[in-house]
DNA sequence: AAATAACGTGACTGTGCGGTCATTCTTTGT
DNA sequence: ACAAAGAATGACCGCACAGTCACGTTATTT
């Protein structure tokens, strides 16, 4: 008969929202989870193994496949935080866009965008760094999710200046162009940024990017 | 006595520079060369087996280890012509610039360095997009050269910029901020355009990045 | 406290990989 | 034409991997 066929690994939650097995199984995730990010950092997410995995967490190999069916719905786990941060900023934006009117407005829009992610940019840079290491990657394996957010972020970037230009709040000959050379500008600073090749403070390199876009290098 | 305990694989070159073995070597070398090229594109440096090359270059796998001891050697290859062309564009643009004392000469060096890089990228888009693909790896295993590549590529943007700087040519504050804003915004570009994610000619691409970088979005 | 069910373990299996090598084929030098 | 050397082959070895599973452990329910 089998009412539910496909109710194989990994299993529901614990009874009790607050009892132990749930506070167990919250810390073996975000162990498994720490173990990911580190271990995809050092040797690149095609590199590591579930035995890497398990070993680097501290339980057995077996365990792994009770929270994560493969490596790459960890990869998914591993970027999650930053991936909602993501999409809450850009939705935050478009709706401010949208009741946009001026250049005031408009200078509003971009910086509750610019709000959304800088404070997970601070607290999770590891992740941000994984982000950027990958986001290229070929849209099969592992690395797909990396590669999904990558792509979203791009579309909904370009997507918000062109909506900015279609209503009369930006006259820019091409807005993809502008859009997405901003994206690569600011990606690349937080990679330099996050790997310690340059030594500004972020808000310096923040402020310097913005006149650089708003006003170009000759007005310096 | 073992005068060359050495020469090991891969041997040397045959006898007659232009006769029927030099070809078939050369030949060999590039279909190798095209099938990690293709399969490097399609599912990423490091999901690709030696296997997998043999078999797309049409050889045995035994006969690999006579033209690269290593996967990674292969890489190299694969982005050597780009390689070249980029260290060669670096040079011309950073001699030009030694020479340059006003305005017009400095242009003129920035313009050397993209008429350098445009020819190669026009020509071998698909080893350009390899780079982009994975230029941010870590710096071990068989993605190593690329991303040693884009790390020599970012440190002398910088340092031509901080050359134009430190000699008056340029009027900006942290000449590393806007070399790698500019460096991100080319790449990302790139990418796009490469991806057909772009439909715009690379020549409008290219000058409306020049007029953002020079005079801002403002100006528009 | 007994029964139940999720958690956790590590050995096990099959598969596929990197790298080697004896052998055969092709080119070159004489 | 013959010998010498490089080119090419594919079977083979050892190993490491993904994924499974029978069994022991710990938390939850009754």
């Amino acid at each position: 008969m089998s009412t539910h066929d496909s109710d194989r690994l990994p299993p529901e939650r614990p009874g009790q929202p607050g009892g132990k097995r749930d506070r167990n199984r919250k810390r073996r995730h975000e162990q498994l989870r720490q173990a990911g990010l580190r271990l995809f950092l050092d040797h690149g997410v095609d590199q590591v193994t579930i035995d890497d995995l398990a070993r680097e967490a501290g339980t057995a190999k077996g365990n792994f496949y009770r929270y994560f069916t493969s490596k790459s719905e960890l990869v998914t786990a591993v970027l999650a935080p930053v991936a909602d941060a993501v999409r809450d900023a850009f939705d935050q934006a478009q709706a401010r866009l949208e009741e946009a009117h001026d250049d005031a407005s408009l200078f509003a829009a971009y910086q509750s965008l610019a709000l959304g992610l800088i404070p997970v940019a601070m607290t999770e840079p590891d992740v941000v760094r994984l982000y950027l290491q990958e986001s290229r990657a070929p849209a099969s394996g592992a690395r797909a999710p990396i590669r999904a957010l990558a792509d979203e972020i791009r579309e909904r970037s370009v997507e918000l200046t062109e909506f900015a230009v279609d209503h009369g709040l930006l006259r820019i000959p091409d807005p993809r162009i502008s859009a997405l050379a901003v994206v690569g500008a600011v990606e690349q600073l937080a990679w330099s940024s996050i790997g310690g090749e340059l030594d500004a403070p972020p808000a310096q390199i923040a402020g310097t990017l913005i006149s650089l876009v708003l006003e170009g290098i000759r007005s310096r």
